[in-house]
RNA sequence: CGGAGAGUGGCGCAAUUGGCUAGCGCGCAUCGUUUGGGACGAUGAGGUUCCGGGUUCAAGUCCCGGCUCUCCGACCA
């Protein structure tokens, strides 16, 4: 019994945070490596990130963004130009201070991120009105030195895309910022199934440097908030030391406004914990490395080359209909084996082909969501699997969006307020009026954080669930990962 | 950076008051039998017990120093 329980997952249902380690070794998404705070991130997790790369490459390539590439050092006399940038990232520095045996003058950060550098290199390639908007993106790496990590959701080192526009008006800089944050929105939930609340933030929470930060809050499974990406408008606060400057219509000089904007590694370990059970992963169709396992069920006295064949057919016809397909044809693990290790990766549809299927002409096929057995003519099998995968990402949406909306409310006393983040935490809607003094003392006392006014959050008349003075909005807190 | 815990084959662990050739399960390799929910048998490989120093006839075990990891807090995408 004892060697059958090391097998077994840790259960979601009991510890989020145990399962979530668990399922993210185990279903090989990624591996602690040796320096602290930064993992390996596997073939099969780095499929998913590729999945993530091509559906953003997608969007970008709508408005004109093309991707580039700047360099990892950045002088620390860059990083300091921008006064309030460089307080908000120094603590979180990795530093290089020798190099080529020899004790460097000028100091290169690692990128905590790369607006310094880029903007170093716009302020060379911007001369005129006509030389705007410049938009482009950059795939790549960034260090911050975090004291306490987390696989995925907070890493040393992290992958993103980071894209840094300049514009010859704020209006546009502005509409490209929300641009940006309806694609992150779009791609949370349209791909990975997780709605959000997708609005700016507090001033306390945004982006050091930046004018205003826009993000999308997305609601874990254990009440916990996660900044799953953000979006910034960075006025001309970074034009003006930078000297990113052009002539404009009328040959006067003017400053650019920019905008920069990220989607990390990070919202995939929110695609992980939203979705999943205690068998492990599960997967949304349009993320899924392999919607679709085949796995072949051998006897004895059973050909096998041709159940093979009968896989490798089978598999040929779905990857035509555009179907990603994974066909588990070794006979050196059991069928069963199988079966529980597709399941831990989360894949939605598992195929079953054995000796009956064969002498029927059928598959048998098994949701992962709910784990729903049932046989189909072979023939039919390419539009069924469609419309399943079809029906399963809007199922997975719609349990997440459930989940979401009976976990958004409203407070209008702090007693309540304090009352929620002690039992079921989730997203508090409550006044606030704005004051950094309230948002930090909220903070230490119930450890929720303002994490966004909703785009779209009405005007209202309300005193602050804190300090009782005038209040405007009600905003959304929640504790944050 | 504070608090707690832990470092023993790849992984999970064991090793009596300090005592014999450091064990066990999983995994791995070879061969055979198997395969409809984590198969079985046989054989085999694999160790500087985190590092450095000390005490002792004798150290995985005790002492000192260091390093690393995990968890919990403050900081953060």
């Amino acid at each position: 019994m004892q060697q059958f329980e090391k097998k077994e997952l840790k259960k979601k249902s009991e510890n989020i945070s145990d399962w979530y380690t668990d399922v993210v070794l185990k279903a090989e998404l990624a591996d602690y490596a040796p320096v602290k705070g930064t993992m390996v991130i596997r073939p099969y997790g780095y499929a998913i990130w590729e999945r993530v790369q091509e559906i953003l490459n997608r969007m970008m390539r709508t408005k004109g963004v093309q991707n580039a590439y700047f360099p990892l050092f950045i002088p620390s006399s860059l990083l300091e130009k921008e006064k309030q940038h460089v307080k908000g990232f120094s603590p979180e520095l990795a530093i290089v201070t020798i190099a080529g045996g020899e004790k460097l003058v000028d100091p290169l950060v690692v990128r905590p991120t790369s607006e310094t550098i880029m903007y170093a290199m716009y302020a060379k390639w911007i001369h005129s009105w006509r030389d705007l908007p410049l938009l482009i993106n950059q795939w790549n790496n960034a260090v911050r030195w975090e004291k306490r990590s987390y696989l995925f959701l907070r890493t040393t080192e992290f992958l993103w895309q980071e894209g840094h526009t300049a514009h010859e008006t704020e209006g546009e800089a502005i509409d490209m910022v929300l641009a940006a944050l309806e694609w992150y929105q779009n791609t949370y939930q349209e791909f990975f199934a997780v709605p959000v609340i997708s609005g700016r933030k507090s001033t306390s929470e945004k982006f050091a440097g930046g004018k205003e930060t826009y993000a999308i809050e997305a609601l874990m499974p254990d009440g916990k908030a996660l900044q799953a990406a953000t979006s910034h408008n960075l006025g001309q606060n970074f034009s003006k030391p930078f000297v990113v400057s052009f002539q404009n219509r009328e040959g006067k000089i003017e400053y650019v406004w920019q905008t920069s904007w990220g989607f990390s590694t990070r919202a995939l370990g929110g695609l992980f914990l939203v979705h999943g059970d205690d068998h492990g992963l599960i997967l949304p169709p349009k993320m899924a490395p392999f919607q679709v396992v085949i796995i072949p069920i051998f006897k004895k006295g059973l050909e096998q080359s041709d159940l093979i064949t009968y896989g490798q057919l089978l598999a040929e016809d779905l990857e035509a209909k555009g179907i990603r397909v994974m066909f588990d044809k070794g006979d050196n693990q059991s069928a069963g084996r199988k079966f529980n290790a597709w399941e831990v990766k989360g894949v939605p549809l598992r195929i079953e082909i054995g000796e009956r299927e064969m002498h029927d002409k059928t598959v048998t096929l098994v949701k992962r969501i709910d784990g729903e057995k049932f046989t189909i003519a072979r023939a039919q099998l390419g539009q069924e699997i469609l419309q399943l995968l079809d029906s399963i990402q809007q199922e997975l949406f719609q349990k997440a969006l459930e989940f979401l909306k009976s976990n958004i409310r409203e407070a209008n006393s702090y007693d309540e307020f304090k009352a929620i983040m002690q039992s079921k935490r989730g997203f508090i809607k409550a006044f606030w009026c704005e004051s950094a003094e309230c948002e930090a003392k909220i903070k230490t006392e119930t450890k929720a954080t303002t994490r966004c006014l909703p785009l779209d959050a009405a005007e209202e008349k309300g005193e602050c669930i804190y300090c009782k003075k005038e209040a405007h909005h009600r905003w959304f807190f929640a504790q944050a990962y």
